[in-house]
DNA sequence: CCAAAAGTGTTCCGTCTACACCCATGG
DNA sequence: CCATGGGTGTAGACGGAACACTTTTGG
């Protein structure tokens, strides 16, 4: 084992995910009770010290699968937190990493047995640390990627309804779209293809159901909503 | 001293600053010839570890001020990078900042005895490590901030011409872009402010000098090019 | 039969783009 | 006197925003 920064200091480094969700027409958080100290008890998001052997995306895909038993999501790191007093034990570094997860494949189980709740954007509480910080970043970064690339479809089933991807954009950026405008605006993305399956949960009426197509995204990568 | 999280490893923290200049038109990059091993001699990005005491953003501007002197530089995350070879010593995550600064205002004794060059930035060379990569996400950063906030100024003299500006931009975006219609844009931008100053190094007849005011752009903070 | 969501085009307005000529001056 | 960069306005194209009614069906 060489050493050739013997000389410096090392610090504990962590990482922190923002799960994103999208339900009941809302743009949703995943949080939990911190369990343990320093801070134990407190609101925060779910977290885990980076291991030796593992890279930092690594680390966030791992924390994340130990939480939800999900692989292969769409994780985008948001940043660095790294004020001095920001754990008030010791010095600890954290990279935050926001994920998007269909809500419906998730397991119900695994949410009691981790004591996490489904949190409004809106309606996050007052949280450990600097976890605020990072969840409006967060955020931030989801609003402005969703606009330009077709990252949405992350947070529903393969299957959906236009009004569906509506009223997830509209959750996203805060504000109400009209609907014949945004329907146009679909129309011209050929790799959002209707399908002949129609969902009658929604409606009385029923509405086909729609599908995101990545290999024909892929040939025409025209994505701006 | 406390012991929270004993169980767990640290990791060496350092930070790696992307210095951007604006000279001849063109946008660069400040980089040396790394000065300790593993990979002494390679190109590479300016950057040194993160001490005990001092935040992420805090050894950022540390770092830079040791190797320009300068205070109160703009400075901006860029992410951090944590891949595990990343470094061939040890393991050392590094979390990458950019900074914008007015090349005049660099000492040039200082480039000199720190072995430093600037270079354009499509034509930074194989660098050490990661450091291509946090140069490329550095540059995305500033092209997509310097759309909509008036940050591109850092890189300017506090006077400067219309013609400068829009090399400045030309630069950043790899694109022209016609006089009339940049001229028009910033007309219409009240803190862009007309001096009665004129320089005349860039041309016979002289051109005004203008200034950005912050002030102003806080009362009506609307900055779109 | 009616409430509730699905579905569908057109017009208008503002914004962006393209474009060409005169001015002032130092050498 | 001419080469060089500074400075100015308009018209047409395009894209985004506003806007209302018909359809279907479960209860």
């Amino acid at each position: 084992m060489t050493a050739f920064y013997s000389e410096y200091q090392k610090v504990y480094l962590s990482v922190d995910c923002i799960i994103f969700g999208f339900d009941s027409n809302k743009l949703q958080v995943l949080i939990g009770r911190r369990n343990m100290d320093p801070g134990r008890g407190e609101w925060s998001l779910y977290g885990g010290f980076v291991r030796s052997d593992e890279s930092l995306d690594d680390s966030a895909a791992r924390t994340l699968q130990e939480l939800t038993g999900l692989h292969d999501i769409y994780m985008q790191q948001v940043g660095a937190f790294g004020n001095i007093e920001r754990d008030p034990g010791e010095r600890v570094v954290s990279v935050a990493y926001y994920a998007m997860i269909n809500v419906k494949d998730y397991d119900e189980a695994l949410l009691q047995h981790y004591g996490l709740q489904w949190i409004d954007i809106e309606n996050v509480p007052k949280m450990y640390s600097d976890h605020n910080e990072m969840i409006t970043k967060a955020h931030g970064l989801i609003r402005q990627k969703m606009k330009t690339e077709p990252v949405g479809f992350e947070l529903l089933p393969d299957l959906f309804t236009l009004t569906q991807l509506q009223r997830l954009y509209e959750a996203v950026n805060g504000e109400e779209i009209d609907k014949r405008n945004f329907r146009k605006r679909i129309k011209e993305m050929h790799f959002i293809e209707k399908t002949k399956f129609i969902d009658k949960t929604g409606s009385k009426r029923g509405a086909y159901l729609y599908r995101f197509n990545k290999a024909s995204y892929q040939e025409d990568p025209n994505f701006r909503l």
